[in-house]
DNA sequence: GTGACTTTCCGCACTTGGTGCCAATACTGT
DNA sequence: ACAGTATTGGCACCAAGTGCGGAAAGTCAC
């Protein structure tokens, strides 16, 4: 049986009616937690009776916001993978398909700079935990779907034909080359480096020598 | 500390001198042990004790000769990236850089169609079961830093420029999307299928419309 | 207020992967 | 026989994760 969350909401019931015992805690509660710990202790160096503690709730309870450890870091993805879908859709037709993907990528990863200061911790722990970057391509994978999907709508094929899946792989390669980089250099640009990496590649595939050293 | 194999060796010792107690299995007795249990029981349904008893071995041992359960069904990983490095390394100079790159990865996964007849089974374990394919990232880092490496150094940037991690994550991410439909298309040749993902990319970026359906 | 109902909490027991430790084992060489 | 050496593997232990079931804490009807 897949652990769900109560009422599949975060914060506390969905609006009106509350039966049942409320809610011990959110989503955002134990993430800020988590969170709190892993900067002392580490990822692994944390375990969830600590995060529990912490929270002030039972172990066996974190199960029921999420389906493991891994999954603390990631929040709640599959909001975030809806907006996703969204952007792509909304896309004028008459876009050239490299082009939305291109765009929808970069409005992706286009963060209000001030607005999500703990975005760039969360991507550095993500990015630089083996055990959640081992963890990280089921997540990835839910977000390569969504590419495919569109571009196999625009072309006509099905999504798990070759070049829905080519695409999908290779934006993801791409934005994943840029945000290691954005890791490495704090006053990067992260659109900058999506636009130089695609660049980058175009000239690498027509045999051009890329122009920036 | 991390755990060794005994002697690093993977049959016996080291051909000569047999000092001190005698292996009591190896690396491929443990794998053939361990897919026989697979096909029946499912990756997820072995545990490491009905393993270590199929070979007839005490479950510590696994440990010395695979750091993880999810490390056996990838093998001895290491030999295999050490030829894909002298693979490139021994291409022509003037080739190309995207041209030696797509051979020496056209060459990796070049199997003699008869002689490696578990290689299809154990890419379909590693890419179908999702703890391996979480895990298999870390293998996966270990293959492009061997890209990244070589493009760094025909290209005179640090192996962690954009460039070099582009490209090597571009070409996981082909060979990844082709060996995804080679699963599902069992008659597909694996290499025609690289090639494709290529010409689709470079289509797709140019934002020519591919030629095949 | 009492009792029925509903939903979440959370403790308990258990499985499994993984690690540190260390004595037992089984060879070689003198 | 005895020292030397490397592997084996048992034991204790930790942490993640799951199934189960009762306790807790609300709402609602009366």
């Amino acid at each position: 049986m897949v652990e769900r969350s109560p009422s599949g909401a975060t914060p506390a019931r969905s609006s009106s009616s509350a039966l049942g015992r409320p809610v011990a805690t959110s989503h955002g509660a134990i993430e800020r937690a988590a969170f709190r710990l892993f900067a002392t202790h580490g990822f692994a160096g944390t375990t969830l009776d600590m995060i529990a503690a912490e929270v002030g709730v039972g172990r066996r309870t974190l199960f029921r916001y999420y389906r493991s450890k891994n999954d603390i870091p990631w929040g709640r993805f599959d909001r975030t993978l809806a907006g996703f879908r969204d952007t792509l859709a909304a896309l004028p037709e008459d876009l050239p398909v490299h082009e939305a993907v291109h765009r929808a990528v970069l409005s992706f990863n286009d963060f209000p700079d001030g607005a999500e200061p703990g975005h760039r911790e969360r991507m550095r722990l993500i990015l630089m935990t083996p055990e959640l970057q081992a963890h990280s391509v089921l997540r990835y994978a839910e977000w390569r779907a969504v590419i495919a999907a569109f571009v196999a709508r625009r072309h006509g094929v099905g999504p798990h034909d070759l070049l829905p899946e080519v695409v999908s792989q290779v934006s993801l390669a791409l934005a994943l080359a840029a945000y290691e980089l954005w890791l490495r250099h704090p006053d990067a640009d992260l659109r900058g480096l999506l636009d130089d990496a695609m660049i980058g590649l175009r000239a690498h595939l027509t045999g051009n020598s890329p122009a920036g050293g």
